[in-house]
DNA sequence: CTCAGTGTTCAGTG
DNA sequence: TCACTGAACACTGA
């Protein structure tokens, strides 16, 4: 679940059930790929007793603020959630008994915290590419302090974006890519942004007209809104999204409109676009 | 059994 | 320094 709009869905989930509470119990998986330089008893340690703040995010990237630093920073990697045991389609005929719910734990969780009304959390990662740490203040450290915008928070005017877009003599693909440039594109949406405003994968930054660059302005906006207003469920996300389409490189995939979607790598990701409209 | 993959990082090259 | 490539990481699911 690793790109902006489902990363907020994460954020949102912390806020609703866990600002205002204390954290009462936590147990951490032994991972030392997944814990970044941090034991699981001392990360346990660090989190007990604390009140949660604030659930805060930039790109891909989510903490937490506690009534006392450390704080814990959480990225998903290519996989990953928080969940709680009463989400899901599950527990129909549960009366509110635990004993029934065979999901929980989670498979792959990597934390688990129980607050002082009881709630659950945890966080999971099933192909350990994601990454919790513990740090003094996140907004100033690496990975964040070396983030670009976010586009949902602190997107820069139409004006100001194009010319920083077109500075860029990498192609688009890969720039919108670029942490350090917007923090929070992932693959789908780099190519839903490029497919909407019609620009060809390949093409690069210093290339681009500025009336082209205010599209690629306007597209990344909506589809970071709309993926957020609908909480990254994505079968709500809007029937023309080329994302409906674009997976598993189907031969003769087309969009809801009848385009033929073509597949390219660049920069070693997978790029799926409609060669008839991206120019 | 093979391989792609909603991501990041690092070494190496030009 | 920059731009870019390829590999590595780890493991699921098709």
């Amino acid at each position: 679940m690793p790109e902006l709009p489902e990363v907020e869905r994460a954020r949102r989930l912390i806020e609703q059930v866990a600002v205002g509470r204390r954290i009462r119990h936590v147990v951490c998986a032994t991972d030392d790929i997944v814990l970044v330089g941090i034991t699981p008893g001392a990360m346990a340690r660090a989190l007990t007793d604390r009140l949660v703040v604030a659930s805060r995010r930039r790109g891909k990237q989510l903490w937490w603020e506690l009534d006392r630093r450390p704080w814990p920073l959480f990225h998903f990697g290519m996989t990953g959630q928080f969940v709680t045991p009463h989400q899901g389609p599950l527990r129909l005929a549960a009366h509110g008994k635990r004993a029934l719910d065979r999901s929980w734990p989670p498979r792959f969780w990597k934390i688990m915290l129980e607050l002082d009304d009881g709630t659950e959390l945890a966080m999971t990662n099933a192909r350990r590419l994601g990454r919790i740490r513990l740090q003094q203040d996140p907004e100033r450290e690496q990975p964040i302090a070396g983030l670009g915008f976010d586009p949902l928070y602190e997107l820069p005017p139409a004006d100001d974006f194009a010319a920083r877009l077109r500075s860029r003599k990498g192609v688009l693909k890969s720039v919108l890519l670029d942490q350090g440039f917007v923090a929070g594109v992932g693959n789908w949406m780099a190519d839903e942004i490029l497919y909407q405003a019609r620009i060809d994968p390949r093409r690069r930054g210093t290339e681009l007209t500025a009336a082209e660059a205010r599209r690629i302005h306007a597209k990344l906006r909506d589809i970071v809104v709309q993926a957020c207003a609908v909480d990254a469920d994505k079968a709500r996300f809007p029937k023309g999204w080329l994302f409906h389409h674009r997976w598993g490189k189907v031969a003769d995939a087309r969009t809801a409109k009848g385009e033929a979607i073509e597949h390219l790598e660049i920069g070693g990701r997978t790029t799926a676009w409609v060669p008839a409209i991206q120019k």
